[in-house]
DNA sequence: TATAAGCTTAAAGTTAACTTTAAGGTCAAT
DNA sequence: ATTGACCTTAAAGTTAACTTTAAGCTTATA
């Protein structure tokens, strides 16, 4: 098939595609005599492999570290895979703490905000003072 | 003060103090006899402001929006404010879902690493086979 | 006096993951 | 024969929030 019937299979657009062909995440396909790419199913796969990573957080980079280096995601280094996972799942932890902590400031500032309070509240008052 | 002492009680570059006033974020200073910016209290004030809404998961431009258009995020607009507060809120907690999510699709990951499983996982069956 | 630290500007570079544009070749159908 | 869908490439544009670079003044210190 053609880079337009992989592009619906996938859900991705074509030039997106050819994007992850021009990063070395998808191996180059067979061309056509006029030069239009020829994918199989194994193209699929790997698109779908892409996608997966991509649900779980991976950057096209990470993906590019586990990968065999043909682009086909099929030879992957599982030590390095579990290792980027836990990497990840500490990543996502942190993020998610951060998110927690955030979301309490909003709540936090929201109540002042409608106490009324000084809109200098942001500030430390000793920290202003320091100034002449 | 001149940007460098302003920079080190903020805590920010000069460059980046250089940049907020490019975008509008700051207001213009007064430079003294040779070009320099002359900064005041009000300065680091409208810097910390700044700060506490990045911390609050605000952008730039939102802080923007809120403010009188005179860079000095004095006359801000409550009504706004809470607005933004309440969208981010929002978007917090659509986050927040996320990350759960993707954690748990992690640890699921990881299980079926270890159990050895195909690594077709990510597809399913049947997109595949609706090819030639 | 020289040198180093600090200031000025404008413009370009950074990162990620694409998207858009330009300029054109191929192919099936009308 | 021409319209329209689909394909090709290379290069530039997008967004956010800066950072870096270049080229050149000013000021304090040794």
């Amino acid at each position: 098939m053609r880079i337009g019937q992989l592009a619906s299979l996938s859900g991705l657009a074509a030039h997106t595609i050819r994007f992850y062909e021009s990063k070395g995440l998808l191996n180059k396909p067979k061309r056509s005599i006029n030069g239009y790419r020829i994918y199989d199913k194994d193209a699929l796969q790997s698109l779908s492999r892409i996608q997966c990573a991509q649900r779980l957080g991976f950057s096209l980079e990470d993906m590019l570290s586990v990968m065999a280096g043909d682009g086909t995601a099929q030879g992957m280094d599982h030590d390095k895979m579990l290792e980027q996972l836990d990497m990840r799942l500490i990543e996502v932890d942190i993020l998610l703490g951060q998110l927690s902590r955030q979301k309490q400031d909003i709540i936090d500032f929201k109540v002042r905000l409608q106490k009324n309070w000084d809109q200098g509240q942001c500030l430390q008052v000793d920290e202003i003072n320091q100034l002449n």
